[in-house]
RNA sequence: GUGGCUGUAGCUCAAUUGGUUAGAGCACCGGUCUGUGGCACCGGGGGUUGCGGGUUCAAUCCCCGUCAGCCACCCCA
């Protein structure tokens, strides 16, 4: 006998597939107001496709197989790389730019936690084409979109956003050596879960000097006034500007609204490809793992082989987004009772109530009838507990059953 | 992949610190109720106590393994 489902797969009975349908509607109806368009590509793509860029050390996290044409294939664990190869691909023939998005299930072969299994649905935005900081904002404002659609407030959640051109740019200031960059980053990924004398103790070891220590574990602290007045000159202080400007185009698109957003600089994505802006949506009691997380990743159409495109793009789960407003009772989706149950009384054959529920059918209502002859009082029972919105019987065309 | 905690009906939990046929509420099924707000009452089905070993006269309870869930790593979606 079979007990359930894989483990990190879920079965959706019809109450997990309305709530999931709540939440797909929610994405889907944001995304068109931003005038983005629906496309999806396949589950199941080359297991290149992923190990090009991410290594072999991915191959242990993918669902993957040898299939029967001895092709090695994995099934998807994330949309960008396949957004990347379909717009690669016809990349003059595009209108730019390109406002693509897609809600595909995603796989990941990892032990499963709360907030994370091996499955879910995610959506994914991108808007390809554009290199002005404009673009961007139009993302952030799309994902905080989403999650205001969805019933939360300012007070829930915020959009953490960082450049990591721009923390760069400060850890040089504080005189962090360039050879210890990488492994900084690291440790700032890592701040908020780590004792600040276990980071020290690690930041020393990197010959970073005692001062900027102490500014590095702080580092979330640093706000845009003080990343001004530290970066004045270069390439990088141009990024601090476009940077304001970025957040106040946001803002624009927030309606004036800045309460959903905060420059947090130890924001530092993990996936190679991220090249400039970068967001991460969380609720604010920190509580639930990130609700979304994106940004600019300029340099990935190119390093798949085709013409190169400045892009960027965001992600959002199924999962965490459904325990938050579970959390706060804002997933109640109604159920899906039928428009009309049709009563029969005991004198009337199945077939008169057949014909007059295909006549109600084929006029597009939803009909639902008693499959055996009951009484009157046990199928208003059933169809009070279907949750039908209307009780008809043949011989009286008006009863109501709110 | 590593470590820790947990595991009784579909769900939430009981079962005198090993002791007879493992119970209840909700849910589900059937019946009664000629009736107002998903009411009441009666009855029923459903558990090899996650699974497999071990200790014992006796195991839901103790031990080992395994599977699953949760948590922390790892990693990030």
């Amino acid at each position: 006998m079979f007990k359930g489902a894989l483990p990190g797969f879920r079965d959706f009975y019809p109450q997990e597939l309305a709530e999931r349908a709540f939440i797909m509607r929610t994405w889907r109806d944001v995304a068109r107001r931003y005038a983005f368009v629906e496309y999806d590509g396949p589950p199941l793509e080359p297991l290149e496709l992923y190990t090009r860029k991410s290594g072999e050390e991915i191959v242990g996290q993918l669902y993957n197989f040898v299939d029967k044409g001895d092709r090695e294939v994995a099934l998807r664990p994330e949309m960008t790389p396949t957004v990347a190869r379909m717009v690669a691909v016809r990349a003059n023939a595009l209108r730019k730019p390109v406002r693509w998005f897609s809600m595909p299930q995603l796989f990941r072969y990892e032990r499963q936690q709360k907030g994370r299994l091996r499955e879910h649905y995610q959506l994914n935005v991108d808007l390809l084409g554009e290199a002005d900081v404009a673009a961007d904002a139009e993302l952030l404002a799309c994902a905080v979109d989403i999650v205001r659609a969805s019933g939360l407030t300012s007070n829930d959640v915020v959009a953490r956003v960082s450049d990591r051109r721009i923390l760069q740019a400060i850890l040089e200031s504080l005189g962090v050596p360039p050879s210890a960059l990488a492994g900084v980053y690291g440790i700032i990924d890592k701040l908020e879960r780590t004792p600040v004398a276990v980071s020290a103790e690690k930041l020393t070891a990197l010959d970073v000097p005692a001062e900027a220590i102490e500014r590095i574990v702080t580092i979330a602290n640093v706000d845009f006034a003080e990343v001004q007045s530290r970066v004045t000159s270069g390439a990088a202080a141009t990024q601090v500007e476009e940077f304001g400007r970025y957040m106040r185009y946001v803002a624009a698109l927030l309606g004036g609204d800045e309460s959903w957003l905060r420059l947090d600089l130890s924001i530092v994505r993990g996936l190679a490809y991220y090249t400039g802006i970068v967001f991460e949506v969380f609720d604010r009691s920190g509580e639930f793992r990130a609700i979304a997380g994106g940004g600019r990743y300029d340099t990935l159409l190119a390093s798949l082989g085709g013409a190169g495109m400045p892009a960027l793009g965001f992600g959002m789960g199924d999962v965490v987004l459904g325990e938050l407003l579970r959390a706060k009772g804002l997933l109640t989706p109604a159920p899906a009772g039928s428009d009309i149950w049709l009563a029969g009384t005991e004198h009337d054959p199945l077939e008169r109530v057949m014909r007059e529920a295909a006549r109600l059918r084929a006029d597009d209502r939803s009909v639902e009838y008693a499959l055996r002859p009951q009484s009157l009082s046990r199928q208003k029972k059933a169809a009070q507990a279907s949750g039908a919105r209307e009780f008809v019987t043949l011989s009286n065309d008006d009863g109501r059953n709110g």
